[in-house]
RNA sequence: GGAGGGCUGGCUGAGUGGUCGAAAGCACCGGUCUUGAAAACCGGCGAGGGUUUGCGCCCUCCCAGGGUUCGAAUCCCUGGCCCUCCA
């Protein structure tokens, strides 16, 4: 009989007990164990009972098939099974509620982080990587984004805070066309050098998928929910509908790596930041980007983590903007995630590294709630996949890195030149 | 908006109350044959879960959720998706 689903994997969690519950300790996260324990042995004897029940119905209604067709008095029979169904039920419904309790502890648990992330509780203990590039020292006093966008009028947020409300912005003219070669040149970056399949995705997804990437059922808080009669979402993430293409899917080894990648809208509550990055387009609720999603081997999902990131710093490097690249520590990782590199770009008027983009290897984590798996020619049964996702990158945020990074003294933003085919061979904005 | 048809294993597709987890074909795996391969023939071959040292035994699953029944892929209700026709 099912037991449902689960993030981590429930045998692990019977027979390692010990050591899953150290691991989450190291994400600040206190597992329960003898309340664990004592719901798992209630579990086993109910299980047990009620399948044992259902297998003498079984049996016992054979039978009766068999006596019918022999043409014998089947009422001693019937006589006999007549309380068997009203045990069954109450075992059942008994049992369903047990597994309900179970699963609400289950899906409470985030992923277990990889042996290689540095153990610690909160941003400040994440661990620098790598560099690159050199932050550009300026003869001026320099502006930030918003500063800059008023200059020429094109970054616009009071008109957009009346369109919608806060945190919304309004691109005109070259502004709005530097972001969309930017998002151009992004995309066109993953495909063509990094070999990933564009796809174009629904930006409303159903609560399944959000169910199979994680983001419920406890993140709903961040997510727009649309007010019609299903369980419809606006995607937070592109990593959403591309990771859920393989829901319920078995793959062919032969097929993998699967590398997809899109250009979507995404959209974020920001329930609980508050007061946070309120000035200009850093934070907003609605924001574009390009998503990588891979799904592989599990042997190769390491490999394909930095690989990934890789892709993602690609598009820094040809914009020559400086960054570094942190290894998330454990109490700072996302919940889903064995392990994660973030990508900082150098912010001038923050004199600040700030997130453009993250990528992480989620192991089978996601996987195993999707259901999403692949066949191998020598194994028997069909395993889970390993999923990857990260953001490469997100448009908006890397708009302000350019336009601050790029700015002149009299607040025109010069085009990184990669960008100029996508600009017309402008110059200048 | 109205009327009908469909949804079954990796794929195609039979199955309308009992011995059906489910014919057949394709694909796949193993064997025979062959110098090797192909063809042919023979055999195997769904998923999830429980229990067991193991062999095994058992439970669940035929779009989803309810119901009828001793017993449901099959009958009834609700919903989802796909297709056709009409407006």
């Amino acid at each position: 009989m099912e037991t449902g689903l689960t993030m981590l994997d429930p045998k692990l969690l019977r027979t390692e007990l010990d050591a899953v519950a150290e691991k989450l300790a190291t994400r600040g996260f206190e597992l329960d164990k003898a309340a664990f324990s004592a719901l798992e042995e209630k579990r086993k004897a109910l299980q047990v009972k009620t399948e044992q029940l259902q297998a003498e119905r079984n049996a016992r209604s054979k039978n009766i098939g068999k006596a019918k067709a022999a043409g014998e008095d089947i009422q001693p029979l019937l006589d006999e099974v007549a309380d068997l169904g009203g045990q069954l039920d109450a075992a059942k419904s008994e049992l369903a509620g047990l597994q309900e309790d179970y699963q609400a502890l289950l899906a409470t648990l985030p992923n277990l982080p990889h042996e290689s992330v540095p153990v610690g509780q909160d941003e400040d203990e994440n661990v620098e990587i790598r560099r690159w590039g050199e932050p550009r020292s300026f003869e001026f006093e320099v502006k930030d984004h918003v500063d800059l966008g008023e200059i020429s009028g094109l970054l616009d947020f009071e008109t957009a805070a009346k369109l919608t409300g806060s945190r919304f912005n309004l691109m005109r003219g070259g502004i709005a066309r530097l972001h969309r070669a930017l998002a151009q040149f992004m995309l066109n970056t993953q495909v063509d050098e990094h070999g990933y399949q564009e796809c174009n995705v629904p930006l409303i997804v159903n609560d399944d998928s959000l169910y199979g990437t994680g983001q419920l059922p406890k993140f709903a808080e961040d997510l727009f929910k649309l007010n019609v009669d299903h369980d419809y979402y606006l995607i937070p993430t592109a990593e959403v509908p591309l990771t859920n293409i393989l829901r319920d899917q078995i793959a062919q080894a032969a097929d993998l790596p699967i590398k997809l990648t899109a250009l979507s809208a995404c959209f974020r509550s920001e329930a609980g930041a508050y007061g946070k990055d309120t000035r200009g387009m850093i934070r907003q609720h609605q924001f574009e980007k390009v998503e990588m999603v891979q799904l592989v081997h599990p042997e190769q999902s390491y490999q394909a983590l930095e690989e990934m990131t890789g892709h993602a710093e690609a598009i820094l490097q040809k914009l020559e903007l400086p960054y570094r690249v942190l290894s998330l520590c454990t109490g700072d990782m996302g919940f889903g995630a064995a392990k994660t590199y973030d990508l900082e770009v150098w912010i001038p008027s923050q004199q600040t590294y700030r997130e453009i983009s993250s990528v992480s290897n989620c192991e089978d984590f996601q996987a195993r709630r999707m259901q999403a798996r692949f066949r191998s020619p020598d194994a028997k049964k069909p395993e889970l996949l390993h999923t990857l996702n990260g953001s490469g990158l997100a448009v908006g945020r890397c708009l302000v890195a350019v336009m601050e990074n790029y700015q002149q003294e009299d607040g025109r933003i010069q085009v990184p030149e990669v960008l100029k085919p996508y600009m017309g061979g402008a110059e200048y904005v």
